[in-house]
DNA sequence: GAAAAAACTCAACAGCCGTTGAGGTCGCAT
DNA sequence: ATGCGACCTCAACGGCTGTTGAGTTTTTTC
């Protein structure tokens, strides 16, 4: 896809040696864009404008619309790392915490929280958005629950969905209830139930 | 807005008379579309097409795109309405009877399921949507959870967003370890933790 | 049967979309 | 100075969209 032929004779070309801060603020335009306004409501002409340059400046850079999206959504995968954090450590309270490091990657400044809002909204829309939330979930998932049962996987799953669904909930739907209440309230109230979920099966029966 | 000069000289016009069954069509294709597609990418040519009618009649019918979703969204109210039943009972398995009310409610055959599918996803794009979710979330809350505190009230907001958050997983991200589990398993897994969060603060305390 | 209303068809408009290609301009290496 | 490549602009294409208006057929009402 983007590797052309090379150009072994200048050792140093790959980076680009004028004016680097126009793709950087056109992605930055398309990440507020796509956030904002989701997947299908984004089109290159208003990036363009936001960012100040031409249409097909856009299109240079990133070669179509889903390319620029997909520019977008490679840049979250490193503010998700912290995830990883908050399920290492005590399980004592360790719904607590990872529902605090939910909340918290979601209150962030734009530029770490506006990748994962149009990696969400996206992903109802898009269905490389959709792929590649899946992926992140999953492989997430299996990389931290390694050697525990399925069960354990499938409780995992279970937390992180339902956390999105506060998200989806408080920042795009706009409950009153939900938006209304700060980060400690939320904490407060769902850190126990994710704990039951996650850490203790403790004597429950299925009913069935 | 829908409402015209209306005509008194004949008493039973506003009835239709004709085949009122290629409206219905219509609305059902539309219902179908909105579902699988979401608003954006449903276009009123398609929904024409599968309803084996000309654009220019949905027009006629709904008068516009945004009124045609509207209409399809009108239905789920009623679809809704098995939820309150479940919040009604003992409070002994509490929990375990939400879970199972929203997870067959997504379940249940398509003329009841894809009203709901069709307002999560235009929720995400289409501002009446959200403020359709949001208005019927909200009213339904402070319906059934009248007289309670303030903090029942989120709690019971908390509920319904992640019980929409695995709705979400499971049905448009699709998030295989979800998509694996059956009905059962989701509920014994998901029911204790609701439970904690619905009706029980036992003995919990703020960390500051 | 006549008249009126509703259901339906056909063709077209204006607008926005993603995308393209042909140029102009600037900075850097030779 | 001179070339060259990256940066940037302008104008336009074809396609799909929601929407409209006029005309035709079918059904109901009198």
């Amino acid at each position: 896809m983007t590797a052309k032929t090379a150009p072994v004779t200048s050792p140093r070309v790959g980076r680009r040696r004028g004016p680097t801060s126009t793709r950087d603020g056109v992605l930055a335009a398309a990440r507020a864009r796509f956030a904002s306004d989701g997947f299908a409501a984004t089109t290159i002409r208003r990036v363009a404008t936001d960012a100040g340059v031409d249409p097909s400046q856009v299109m240079q850079f990133f070669g179509s619309k889903d390319d620029l999206f997909a520019a977008v959504m490679a840049i979250p995968a490193t503010a998700l790392a912290r995830f990883d954090t908050a399920f290492e450590g005590p399980s004592e309270h360790l719904g607590e915490r990872v529902v605090r490091a939910y909340l918290e990657a979601w209150d962030a400044e734009a530029s770490e929280s506006e990748p994962l809002m149009a990696m969400l909204r996206g992903a109802v829309v898009n269905e490389a958005a959709a792929a590649a939330l899946r992926e992140f979930i999953q492989s997430r998932l299996s990389h931290g629950m390694a050697g525990r049962s399925g069960d354990a996987l499938l409780r995992a799953g279970l937390a992180a969905s339902m956390l999105i669904g506060i998200i989806v909930s408080r920042r795009i739907v706009g409950v009153p209830a939900l938006v209304a209440a700060d980060t400690d309230r939320l904490v407060a109230a769902v850190g126990p139930a994710l704990q039951v979920l996650l850490v203790a099966p403790t004597g429950w029966r299925r009913s069935a």
